[in-house]
DNA sequence: TTCTCTAACTTGCAAATTGCAACTTAAGTG
DNA sequence: CACTTAAGTTGCAATTTGCAAGTTAGAGAA
């Protein structure tokens, strides 16, 4: 597969989103970063119930690289680094949010909260702007 | 990263996606079955330029398993098979649609057809639907 | 000052996955 | 009966992953 910036890379749509969100591991970072609130290092190793620290070194890195987070050294403790979205990565909210309700649809085993994917589905450019607004506040709240 | 149905399996509607979607190359064989009309083996051989052979084998034979599309002998020639998206597969128009809206809005490299995204922007519900719709009927005039 | 703790990584290495090229199978076609 | 097309499979080198252990760097305690 090419890569992207490559002489060979085409306008293909699917194909830069495929760079970005085509990796599990980078998947369940951006969960936790919009669903969970993960801002450290440490967030991710405790959520995901298995990533390689190594392999969320690399992952964070490509997503810093595509200027999809942001690392900041935490003002508090120097050792800390904060992690967060950028608007870009807060844009991939509706991307999200439509595979949330599409495995609340088909998958029998996922379990999404009733009253969260009802919302969704009556208003679901709504829903996606005001958790876009959400995670923009707790940003700013910081 | 436990398996869909191991014990260690949670509800989670993203690490389901995941396991669908977060792969690149499952990416861009659902986008040449949505867009593409790809129905072949060989058409996806040749529209992702790239693909080895024993990846797509692998990676068809993993939607099969999740109920994404399904293999037919084609009625004419035996030696072919033809793979469709099932209606599973086809609800995750909305999920292509937004990953489009997004490398449109966000990736200088991507391009996409103006009146494509604007009417896609207009009525994103509205254009998901259609465009389901349209892969249905051309599913039944086969 | 040194000791310890926490947090964010990096390193080394075995195991799994990928990519490439060649080969196989099966059904028509001339 | 050779030839062609389509859909794979196989073998193997190279890359990537996952695991465990080690490193670095700051802050507080002894």
């Amino acid at each position: 597969m090419p890569k992207h910036g490559s002489e060979t890379w085409c306008g293909c749509p699917i194909r830069y989103g495929a760079t970005v969100l085509g990796d599990a591991w980078a998947l369940l970072i951006l969960r936790d970063l919009v669903f969970k609130g993960a801002r450290h290092f440490g967030d991710f190793v405790a959520a995901d119930e298995g990533i390689s620290t190594n392999i969320l070194s690399d992952r964070l890195r490509m997503l810093d690289r595509e200027g999809i987070v942001t690392r900041e050294a935490d003002p508090d403790r120097a050792v800390r680094v904060i992690y967060r979205l950028t608007p870009k990565g807060r844009a991939l909210v509706p991307v999200l949010l439509a595979i949330v309700n599409w495995s609340e649809t088909w998958d029998v085993r996922t379990e999404v909260p009733g009253p969260f994917i009802e919302a969704y589905r009556a208003d679901p450019e709504g829903f996606s702007e005001s958790l876009i607004a959400e995670l923009e506040a707790g940003d700013a709240a910081d």
